[in-house]
This record gives structure tokens, C-alpha cells and sequence, in this order.
DNA sequence: ACGCATCGTCGATACGCATCGACAACCCAA
DNA sequence: TTGGGTTGTCGATGCGTATCGACGATGCGT
């Protein structure tokens, strides 16, 4: 492999004129500019990430703490990994897992190696036990939830309760006098996760402006389940019914069990899910949404942990920033009524 | 940060020592490797890991090549992501992460910068444009997935063929005497993941050997099309029909379009399809599923590229290990009629 | 013509660890 | 008792890059 001397050697100029031409941190003129530039390119050189973060103490890699995730959460996951790992590459970071089996320490050990510069946390619950870990590391990091005490963190997320909120309000202004809430299953709900606490705020404080009634109903994993939760609400229905399901692993339940009680999505009842777009669009009847605009987040979250690390001056003590949702109408929403 | 010269400096030995103990590489005794030990704990000290992969060569860190994937393949990638990870470390090696929207060079990148020792390349198509990049790279790197070409390289995949093979016979154990296949939708055939042709072909073979008739059929991404393709299939089925839906996006489609045509499964007719176990047993009749077993090829995987990377003399030529999928009988398949 | 600041380059050094050669202390066999 | 091998430790050096101080060359105004 070739180091910078040889590129030296081969521009005739000295290692540290290389280095300048790659750092751009001292003027060097056009001309060795363009030789130490072509020696570069003939010879493929690649400058050895381990010496460089030696010597700079810096290694352009950020840690990605992702959690344990059973199953069905691990598609959005998956979208916010890949995302991320781009948005870095685009800021020239790289992105280095961490995952949860190690325990918090896999936290400290990444930093106390110096393999990463800065952490982004995924997933981040009500009572983390990873928060209070970072707190104490040297590093900046950047989290992607809010947990309970967040002075001094930087946190990003949906706005959950804006979320809760939209839903309500369009299907208010759609003419729902009633408007079911199926809930995040148990194992969610225990995680602490606190989204589902602001997504239901949202949904019952629009539920009060608007005069909707607001009807919540366990989420339930298994389809029979789902559909005592669904009648249970019927009963307790005035009006067209409408229900959202937040969570995307209910939301197939949701829909069977609509379509077993013979009820026609659009028509006799509305219902709002979260999803992806193309697999909201791929359904029998597409399906309304509420996008948590999880591209957004991360790459908001990249954009974020790159200032604190590039710019250490003007490092924001802490933040807590929430991406505005997206409501997107499709057919499983009744239209509103015609305005006499 | 504490360095290792600080830990000599309290434990009252030279540098190198306390290099020696960490590394195991010469003889030391009891009384200073305690004393080295404590020293370490004392100082909470981490080797500085661009130090050491700059004089050691190796970084402990293998790339993992993460492709674009859209939106439904995302929940099966993820598990092989985080079982990878979890696996590596227990080798003592990192993950980094490489995507590849920044093409194949991006894996030239991460080499070239001597960032990571071995690469795992997932999801490997049959002319898939990192193969040609990987062979000229001077690290090892093990594929997921079995590329056209594929001499003198480590693969290891899922055994398609004798999944497809396993599926045929247990339906026609059962009594069936048409098979129909639901192939995979024509965005992943088009892919050339050679993957579909191997499961067809283990699905014909084990037509021929047992007299069972195969009818193919297209994978549909709506319902609508779905139906059809069922209905066609209904057709040309003689006595109890069979489905196999390998993959994951077609399972709904197929179990919502038997749903509607009246059929109920595990009595009027049999179906497998490829999930998750959570994913097949939450459903209302349990799903009998064909499980690839991702799990055990990531852990494969991660064994043998750390293989060739801590016993560079044992480095085989090259590869191509199939790992053996399991099949799981649920309540979507017919019980065998009774043997009179 | 002079002094002075700026530009462009070089040499030297540090970063923290792994590893090699050297060597003292020790053990055992002859 | 001595010689040869083993055990345990140390000092020195190298890994490839970033950065600091130095310094000659150049341009400017007076």
C-alpha cells in the first residue's frame, strides 16, 4: 500500500507538503498542488485511516448504538440504518455499529478505544439505561427518542403528538364525531418507549378541541383479538367509525378485522395507519397515512452529531427537536361530506 | 486518556511489558501481570485503537456491504445485521458499515484506507458489480448469497434448492397431488438474485421425484392480482390444493386472497410460506412456514471470515456452504389423511 | 533601496501501540 | 561446577499521518 512519502517521493515534495494538499490547512500553490494531486492518482493512494486517526485524534467514524429489536419494529429500522450510513458518508464519516448485547459499556468501550468520534443512539427509551452512560463520555452524541430526563442531550424524534393530533383534527374535519385509538401492543407499551404516551396526548387533546370522542382500545397481536377490540369500540361508536392504528405491526389486524365485519374501508369506516408509502399503496384499498418521516429524522440526526463534531465551538449546549409528521390522504379515509 | 506508557508508569514496568500482557505474546509472570492488570483497571485504560491498528496492520473491524433494499425485503435484512454484529464482537472484531450508494469503489475505500481487515458482502446478486471489485481487494471477504461467477470466493447462502425440494415433498407426504408456487415478485426476479432459480429448481426436481404437478404463478404485488393467479391456479389443481409462498410480501396477499375465494387453511387447503416464527404463529391459523434460518447464516458467516482473518496459513481457496433450512409444520398445511 | 508581511515549502516531532533484539536471572542436566 | 536452554523484562524502533516552527522567496509600500 502506499503511504504519503511515497507520494512525496514521486511529486518531489516533502510528506508534510502531502499532507497539506489533503488538509487544505496551509496555502500551497497551484502548481505542487497539481503534481502531489496526479502522484496521488497514479499510484491510488489512500490515506491509512488508523495513522491518521493517531495523529489527529479523530477517526471519522461515528458509533451507531442500535438496539435489540424483536421482529416486526426491525423494517422501519432498517430504513433509519441505511439512511444514516448515507447522510454520514455524504459528510465523510463513516458509521460504526454498536450493538445492545454488549450492554452500555459496548458504549464506553467504543469511545474509551477511540474508534468513534461521536455516538447517535437509536431507539431510545423513557428510562435508557444507555442516557445516564453517555452523559459521562467525552464525546457528543445525539439520540433518536427523548427519554424522560433530557437536560444537556440532544434528542430528535417525530412529533408524535402533532401526529396524534393531525389524525384527530383530519378525521374530525372529515366528519367523525368518534375516533378509535388502537394502541401499541403490550410489549411496546413496556418498553417505556414514550412515544406512546405524546402520540396519545396529541390524539386526546385534539380529541377536546375538536369535540371528538376518542375511544382507546388495546393493541392486540393475534386477530381474534383484534376483533373483540374492534367491536368493543363499535358499540361505543356514534357516527361513521374511525380508527388509527399507529403501530404498523396492527395495522394488517386492523384491516382483516374491518373486512371480516363486512365493513368497507373509505365507505362505512376510516382508518389511518402508519406505513410505508408504497406499502400503503400496494393494499386493496390504499391506505391513508401518518408518515413519521423517518428519512428526515435521520438524516436531521447526521446533519446534527457532524456540526457538533466539525464545529466544537459552536456546540449547542442541548436540543430537542421534533420533525413535523406528514398526514397523506389515500382511500381509507371517507371523503367529507358534500357542503350544502 | 490513559496510554499504555501510563500504565507502565504506575505498575512500575516498561511499555512494552504491559503490551505483552494485553497481547498474551510473550511469557509473563503471575506477580507483574497482576500488577499490570490492576493498573489498568485503576486507570479504567482502553488500547487507543488507531494506535494500535497503524502498528499492528489490523483494525479489528470486517466491512459489512449493505445494499439498497426496498422497503419489504428491510425486516429479514436486519436481523442478519444485528445477529452479524453481535456475532463479530464476540470475536472481538467491529462492524462497519458500508452502503452502497456509494457503489462498489466504497468498498475500495474502506480497504484502501486499511479501515477494515475482511469484508462481508450481503445480499448477492447473480452478476452483482462488488464481485468483480472483491476479487482484486488484498482482504478476505465471505458473500451472503451465490454470485454466477463465483470460483474462488467464500459463499454462503441459505440451501434454496433444498428448501424448495423439502416443501414439494412434505405437501406431497401430505397428500397433495398439485403444487402451486408463488413466485417471487418480478422487482426481485428482476434482480437476478439467483436465489428464485434454485428454489424453482428444487421445487421441480422434487415434483419429478414425487409425481406431484407444479404450477407456477406469478407473485403479484396487489390482492387483486393475487386472486387471479390463485384462481387460475384453482383451476388446473387436481384434489387438494397446495401453496407455497416463499416469499415474505407474498404471505398476506396469498392468505387474504384463499380468505375471499372461501378456502380455509390447513383443511381445504394447504399453505407454506417464509416468516418469521413470531410472524406465522400470531396469525389466526398458525402459518407452516419453510425457515431459511438467517440466523445461523450470519453467525456462519461472521465464523468464517474471522477464520480466515486470525489463521491467515489455514485460508481456504474458496468456498460455498449451504446452510440446511427447517421446516416447520404449522396449521396452515392439511393433516395426513388417516393411513387406513 | 529598504524593511516587513505573506506565501509556500521543508524538517522534525508526536501520536500510542506492537514487536524485535538484547539480556539478566533462573533451572536442569551432565 | 559449568554450559545451554528457558523465562521474564526492558529499551529501541517503526507504523503513517498531522502539525508546529523555521526559513527562503516573493510582493508591497515608502
Amino acid at each position: 500500500m502506499p503511504t504519503s512519502k511515497d507520494v512525496a517521493r514521486l511529486a518531489g515534495v516533502s510528506q508534510s507538503t502531502v499532507s497539506y494538499v489533503m488538509s487544505g490547512r496551509r496555502p500551497i500553490s497551484e502548481k505542487t498542488r497539481k503534481r502531489v494531486e496526479d502522484a496521488m492518482a497514479q499510484l491510488a493512494f489512500q490515506p491509512n485511516a488508523g495513522a491518521r486517526a493517531l495523529a489527529s485524534r479523530r477517526s471519522q467514524v461515528i458509533g451507531l448504538a442500535i438496539p435489540f429489536v424483536p421482529d416486526l419494529h426491525r423494517g422501519s429500522m432498517m430504513g433509519f440504518i441505511s439512511v444514516i450510513a448515507a447522510s454520514a458518508r455524504q459528510s465523510d464519516y463513516d458509521i460504526l455499529l454498536v450493538t445492545d448485547d454488549e450492554g452500555p459499556q459496548g458504549l464506553e468501550r467504543v469511545v474509551g478505544q477511540q474508534l468513534v468520534d461521536g455516538l447517535i443512539i437509536m431507539q431510545v427509551e423513557g428510562d435508557d439505561a444507555r442516557v445516564p452512560v453517555i452523559r459521562n463520555l467525552p464525546v457528543p452524541s445525539v439520540l433518536i427518542g427523548i427519554p424522560e430526563k433530557h437536560e444537556g442531550l440532544k434528542c430528535i424524534d417525530a412529533d408524535f403528538e402533532l401526529a396524534g393530533q393531525m389524525c384527530v383534527e383530519e378525521l374530525a374535519k372529515l366528519g367523525h364525531e368518534t375516533v378509535t385509538l388502537v394502541n401499541w401492543q403490550d410489549a411496546v407499551v413496556r418498553r417505556r418507549v414514550n412515544y406512546v404516551k405524546r402520540f396519545h396526548h396529541g390524539v386526546d387533546k385534539a380529541g377536546a378541541a375538536t369535540g371528538a370522542k376518542i375511544i382507546h382500545v388495546p393493541g392486540r397481536a393475534t386477530i381474534a383479538g383484534m376483533e373483540k377490540a374492534v367491536a368493543n369500540a363499535l358499540e361505543q361508536t356514534k357516527g361513521v367509525p374511525a380508527f388509527i392504528a399507529p403501530e404498523a405491526a396492527n395495522q394488517d389486524l386492523l384491516v382483516e378485522a374491518l373486512n371480516n365485519l363486512g365493513l368497507v374501508l373509505g365507505k362505512d369506516v376510516s382508518v389511518v395507519v402508519n406505513c410505508s408509502d408504497s406499502l400503503a399503496e400496494r393494499q386493496r384499498i390504499p391506505l391513508t397515512t401518518i408518515d413519521f418521516e423517518p428519512d428526515q429524522v435521520s438524516r436531521r440526526v447526521v446533519q446534527m452529531i457532524v456540526h457538533d463534531l466539525t464545529e466544537p465551538t459552536s456546540r449547542s449546549h442541548e436540543a430537542l427537536e421534533l420533525i413535523r409528521p406528514v398526514f397523506k390522504h389515500r382511500k381509507s379515509t371517507i371523503r367529507p361530506r358534500p357542503q350544502r
